[in-house]
Formats: C-alpha cells, sequence, structure tokens
DNA sequence: TGCTTGCTTGGAGTGCACTCCAAGGTTCTA
DNA sequence: TAGAACCTTGGAGTGCACTCCAAGCAAGCA
C-alpha cells in the first residue's frame, strides 16, 4: 500500500488520448505505452521516478517498468497539478506525504488548499489580461475599419 | 514616433504599485525609478532592451536610460502579455511589428487574437483543474470528519 | 571637493524542467 | 533463431528567462 490517499479511482480524468487506446483488461503497462496515454515522455517519467514523483513504480523479473491503473490516476492527478503552474518541488512534496500515510491527511488538504488559492487567483489574473486583449484588439479593429472608410 | 499603434493610454493598468509611488508631473525616470513601478529588476530591463523587446528607450547626455511614460505604458501590457505565459520571443515579434509601423495593424491584431485564444484555453484548463482539486479536498474533508466520528 | 549611491557594458552564471546520449540487456514477430 | 524494436542506467546537454559580475563612469549632496 504505497498510496494511502482517499481517492476514489477517477478513471475518467484519465482517458486515453484519441487514437491512442489503452489496452484493456489489464493493469500493467511499458513506459512506452504509459508515455502514449498521457503525454510524457518516457525520458520525463524515468525522471519523475528518480526525482520521487512516483509513489513506486512495479517491474518485471527483468528490471523493466511495469506501470499499473494506479499510476496512470497518480500520473492524471500531476498532469493536472502541473497545469496550474505548481513547481514539480511541490509535487514531489506532496508525493512524499502521501508515501507517509494517511496521517498526512491534514497536510495534504491544506497543500491541495493553497494550490486552490492560486489557481483563483490566476484565472483573475487571466481574466484581467482578457479585458486588456479585448481593449487592444478592439483598437486595432477600429482603426482598420476607419482607414478603410476614407 | 516609434511606438505607432493606435492605443489610447490606459494609465491605470501601470498605476505605481503601493508604497512605490511615481513621480508626479515628470516624463523622465531612472531605471530604478521603473524597476521600482513595474516590479522588474534593472537588470531585467536592460536585458528586455536588448533582446529588442522595449521600442527603443532615451538616454540622457552621458548615456543613461531615461524612461518616458510611454515605456511605462509599454511594459504594462508587457507584463499582462507575460502573464498569460506568452514566450518572449512573441513579444518581441509583437514589439517589431509595432516598429514597423501602421501597416502591421492587422498583424498585430492576429497576434493578440490567437494570444487571446491562448488565454481562453488556459483559464478553461484552470477551472477543469480547480474542479479536480475540488474533489480531492471534499474527500479529504470528509475522510478526516469520518475518522474523527469513530 | 569628496563621498556615496547609482548607472553603464559584455559576458558569464543560475534554476527549472526537461531532453538526450551511449552502451548494453530484453521482448516480440517472422 | 535472427533481427527489429524496446528497455535499462548515470550523466551530460538544452532552452528559457532571467540574474549576476567586474570595472569603470555619472549624479547628487555636505
Amino acid at each position: 500500500m504505497i498510496d494511502s490517499s482517499p481517492v476514489r479511482t477517477h478513471r475518467a480524468s484519465c482517458a486515453p488520448a484519441p487514437g491512442h487506446p489503452l489496452p484493456e483488461g489489464r493493469d500493467h503497462y511499458t513506459i512506452s505505452e504509459v508515455a502514449r496515454v498521457t503525454g510524457l515522455s518516457a525520458h520525463t517519467l524515468r525522471w519523475y521516478e528518480r526525482i520521487g514523483l512516483m509513489p513506486h513504480v512495479d517491474r518485471s523479473h527483468t528490471g523493466q517498468r511495469r506501470f499499473r491503473n494506479r499510476d496512470l490516476d497518480w500520473l492524471a492527478l500531476v498532469g493536472k497539478l502541473r497545469l496550474t503552474g505548481m513547481p514539480v518541488a511541490d509535487m514531489v512534496r506532496y508525493a512524499e506525504l502521501v508515501r507517509e500515510g494517511e496521517h498526512t491527511f491534514e497536510a495534504r488538504q491544506e497543500l491541495l488548499e493553497a494550490t486552490r488559492r492560486d489557481v483563483r487567483a490566476r484565472i483573475a489574473e487571466l481574466q484581467d489580461t482578457l479585458a486588456v486583449l479585448d481593449y487592444k484588439i478592439d483598437v486595432y479593429a477600429e482603426s482598420r475599419r476607419t482607414s478603410e472608410r476614407y
């Protein structure tokens, strides 16, 4: 039991990219299968493991990685956190909390709440920027309409 | 006439940070004054100029930079574009269009419209992430409430 | 006039997040 | 069983956006 998070599997959120179907009814995948499904490179997946961002990946008897569905779920969450702009070091911190077990639920919740605040602030910032873009695009459009008229 | 953009000055968007008032009734500022106002470092301002991201900055008779209000307006826009995650190279491209004159209005409008599409997509992405965060935070909160009860 | 603080330059250094390489072992298909 | 395609590792390299440095000139105040 590595991932002690109380997460219900939400497979929908790591659905395979179109044209890259996940093999059905299997719970082990090679690194290139996972790369195809997640959009990350095999290099990046190995690097994630090296820096402690993967909660331990199984190996075949010859040492090749065999990713499981729980790893795909984890990578789906990491993908979301990455989209927020969270630094990899913070994600590693979260991964450490997960490895430490259930007594870190509170810390994990706080970390996610801080991230949520950041994301909300970022959205507000972008909406602000959107207003500036709308304004400038209008000014260009208006100025071009005017110059056409004369 | 370097900046041929049809922009009305929108000083509100580059209002000095609280506690860092802009000297009133003046239209030339040293690099450190601009650094204070924009939140960028003097290093970064020099670097922006070197890579062609500033539409030409005036100099004093001894060669020191004298930024003007139009430079502050430009930096305010650059700051907004930077928030969108636009690569510096693209901002340089926009600066080049500005330097080339009014005949690039269409190209500039297109560039801003492409940026606007990116920003809208990014906001959608973040809102998606927000949903995942809400869900996970709920799960942790619920699980902690439950474990308290028993 | 002297002193402190600020500004100048080209070029080198930093931190982040990958990204790639070489050399060799593994797995799959014909 | 041959050959292609895939996997392994540590360590080096890349690209971006700064960030800093040294040596010397400039500006403002007592």
